[in-house]
DNA sequence: TAGATTGTTAATCGATTAACAATC
DNA sequence: TAGATTGTTAATCGATTAACAATC
């Protein structure tokens, strides 16, 4: 108990200690150091140690950092050291691009079903999952121990469907609509705002130069 | 001159500005003050006005800000008050999702071509625009002012054709592989990796409830 | 043991929030 | 003019970096 409160900006730098530390795995390094480990990623060796001891104390002095003790320690922190099933709403392209993409099911996220309200997509095959109607979501969800949502949907249908999922018990939303949605306490969201960040790209190449 | 740095906070922002602020226009609000604003966003009033002043005063004491104006003007500050000629390489299911959305045209991001280097898509249209093989991409960018890349590929073929556009001239890249790209100075780049804004899902459903 | 490198405390830096004078 | 709300300075808070004693 008494769990200090991690901040965001660790939690957002973890999957990237992750994921090098997967291609160090990779490439057969054994032990590392916060200053190798620091070099190559162009963070300060003093964030290193100070972001993982957030956690606990994973090193040892003079040696360093056991590579693949600290991925597998990182990726229970992560809670991808188990499955979480995942259904897909909105077939869509993109929908339609998480359900092919073999990446998410690496990492133990199952993608269990996608959903439109598109009669003409129902029982289409995407990757061998094929489109199911709306109507039968929140059944779905129930039947399937479904953990996570992902909303690829137009930002009206989008609200309506948080909040219908919520009400079916869903606490975990990776939502891709150009909205925030405003859910009950203690639902998750994570956002991916793809024109968003290609706003933030926009700006930075209107403001090149002004490095100062 | 004398430009004084932006931090990488305020600019995160701005996008989610701009979409309240198209929002608000779409319901025929003309005028709003920070404070109204802030609770529709849920920030502070200070964050938003000291936000905004980094690049001007763009309101009026006793009156708030005129939210057309202030639309637009944000829109400048973005870069997205003209065109981008963009190019996807990786005609993947996501490379083809980018093509097939609509929703970056609207912003002025116009997708000028997509490539890949398996032949069996060669000549595919995907919304109107067919697929390249990638021997003709540096011609390519050459002859179509393209400005942005987006790479929708595995990370090696990523890490390699980045080189390859920045000798093309290219500086500006939007990176969805699973890999940092490291860059000739004065390219931009702006990653979107979606499975780390999944880990980062997974770890709050793991440590929801350590709100404390 | 000597050298290396962690874990952790202290110092610095930057970002957010609060306060208020300026002014529409 | 009085009220409202900005623009901006000052105060606070939090995150990053530096330093170093602990220890493998």
């Amino acid at each position: 108990m008494e769990e200090k409160k991690i901040s965001s900006a660790v939690i957002r730098r973890l999957p990237r200690y992750y994921r090098y530390l997967g291609e160090l795995i990779e490439s057969g390094v054994q032990r590392i150091s916060s200053k190798e480990l620091s070099d190559r990623m162009k963070v300060t060796a003093s964030q290193i140690r100070q972001d993982l001891n957030n956690f606990g104390g994973f090193g040892q002095q003079g040696y360093g950092y056991n590579v693949k003790y600290l991925y597998d320690e990182i990726g229970k922190i992560l809670g991808i050291d188990r499955k979480h099933n995942m259904v897909i709403i909105g077939a869509g392209n993109l929908g339609q691009a998480l359900v092919n993409s073999g990446d998410f099911a690496k990492r133990g996220f199952i993608i269990k079903g996608i959903f439109d309200n598109n009669k003409e997509l129902e029982g289409k095959s995407v990757n061998g999952v094929s489109v199911m109607m709306m109507d039968n979501l929140k059944k779905f969800i129930k039947n399937n121990d479904i953990e996570i949502v992902a909303l690829t949907l137009p930002k009206e249908a989008a609200r309506e469907v948080a909040k219908d999922v919520c009400e079916a018990g869903i606490t975990a939303i990776w939502n891709f609509a150009h909205t925030d949605l405003s859910l009950p306490e203690g639902v998750i969201v994570e956002n991916v705002h793809l024109s968003e960040s290609l706003m933030r790209l926009s700006y930075n190449i209107a403001n090149k130069g002004n490095k100062n």
